[in-house]
DNA sequence: GCGAAGCCTTGATGCAGATCAACTCGACCG
DNA sequence: CGGTCGAGTTGATCTGCATCAAGGCTTCGC
């Protein structure tokens, strides 16, 4: 195995970033302390592959920082990118010998790990930890859902709008959008892997961010650095069902 | 509201097909008591709509028999299955309001609906009903990424393949696989679902069928009878890592 | 400063699958 | 029995995206 990229920052649960979103949200100082005795905290740097799908798995755990993604490979070398897991987002499935996935970071990342065993037997001491990971494991599969929509029946036009309105989405929410409509934020991942989650090659999503650059749907500094002038413009180019369906 | 297909077949959790697979798998006696105060039963004819993405929903429940279809549409009218609902899969999410999907029924369907808000209660009180739906969720979000994989990168003969090889596999089981290999099934779905859940035109299904069958990858009877003389040839053509991945 | 490696963009060409359209087959019904 | 309607097939053509190929920009090490 091969060796991590620097030592994990040690942390107390108390001032864990993700304390009031992962599994554990639910927590009370007791049961903390108990997941204490079984977790431990690991470091990967960009790019590094976490997990291999067939793996064995002795761990389930969380993302603390950074950001990983799920993918799955036919023999020939295509791949499409399953799972995009952010701070918070839960890893393996408990009751699981193997892993289902690879799991590569996107950029460093930090993962909480639990000890797959006594992490099984706690949730079955602790109906609450069960409960947060089915409403976790409910929103995956909506998101999974949207994706396939996406997948199966958006033009890449579209596919590309989409992302980019999951990404500004997500950061309107934390910066509290400034001023009417206009939503900033950086791409998280290469052209490659964006190819990946939307299952295009990279060149047509260089040509279509292109595009959407040149119809003023976006603004473009550098590479990475997207600003959007008129968010309901873009959701148009999206596609679908405007409002953006804020469901329960 | 629109009247139901005909009154549905009245029965004991005890004769309930299925009984041992679905959210109530681990109920006892006095738990199935408890949901049969809480319980109704519906039937459906092909075809009709039972919910609409949207709908407020009051009740959750199971797929009793029969087959559904949830899907997704964009406002031009494109439309993608996102769940293919078999007996004693799971309708609607606990703590949801409003339905998130479209669910049709694809052939006479019977479900057994369960009133909402007691059901979140009785979920409160009995955590293995939580920790039965946990593991169906977990299997449903299984099935999105590989549907997700099928999407994303197969081509529309991989596609066909990969859905016939489903399919088989479910009927290989149920059956235990006649003699070596040969596998026979219907089709549920027309050309038209089957084209929603491949994200593909039924013309282009058909298409491949019949490609399909030219090559002798299959032998059709009929528009829907399938007999598959070479179960591994068809996990070939599927694309997908051979073996079926059979995970703990 | 220079070469190499990653990441990205852009152009030319080809093809898989969509689209448009005609036709077959079987079920149902008066 | 003929008519209609829904499901499926097959052909001709078009097109969006993949593929193949070349080159630009940035970062890094020497």
């Amino acid at each position: 195995m091969l060796k991590d990229a620097h030592d994990p920052t040690p942390r107390e649960c108390g001032e864990c970033p993700i304390r009031h979103r992962a599994v554990c949200a639910r927590c009370d100082a007791q049961e903390l302390e108990q997941l204490d005795q079984i977790k431990y905290y690991r470091s990967f740097e960009a790019g590094r592959t976490l997990i291999w799908a067939g793996d064995r798995m002795d761990f389930v755990g969380s993302v603390v920082s950074g950001i990983a993604m799920l993918t799955q490979t036919l023999e020939d070398g295509r791949t499409q990118m399953v799972g995009l897991l952010l701070p918070s987002d839960f890893v393996g499935r408990p009751g699981r010998e193997k892993a289902a996935y690879n799991v590569v970071a996107v950029s460093d990342v930090v993962m909480c790990c639990f000890r797959k065993h006594p992490f099984e037997n706690m949730m079955e001491k602790t109906p609450h930890i069960g409960q947060r990971l089915l409403e976790m494991t409910l929103d995956e599969l909506d998101a999974a859902r949207e994706w396939m929509l996406l997948l199966g029946r958006k033009t890449a036009r579209e596919k590309i709008a989409s992302f980019l309105a999951i990404l500004g989405r997500r950061n309107a929410v934390l910066n509290m959008s400034k001023a009417a409509g206009q939503v900033v934020f950086d791409l998280p991942l290469t052209r490659e892997a964006m190819a990946d989650y939307l299952g295009l090659t990279l060149e047509t999503v260089s040509r279509q961010i292109s595009a959407l650059k040149r119809d003023q749907v976006i603004h473009l500094e550098g590479k990475r650095h997207v600003t959007v002038p008129d968010f309901d413009r873009l959701l148009e180019e999206a596609g679908d069902d405007s409002d953006g369906g804020m469901l329960a």
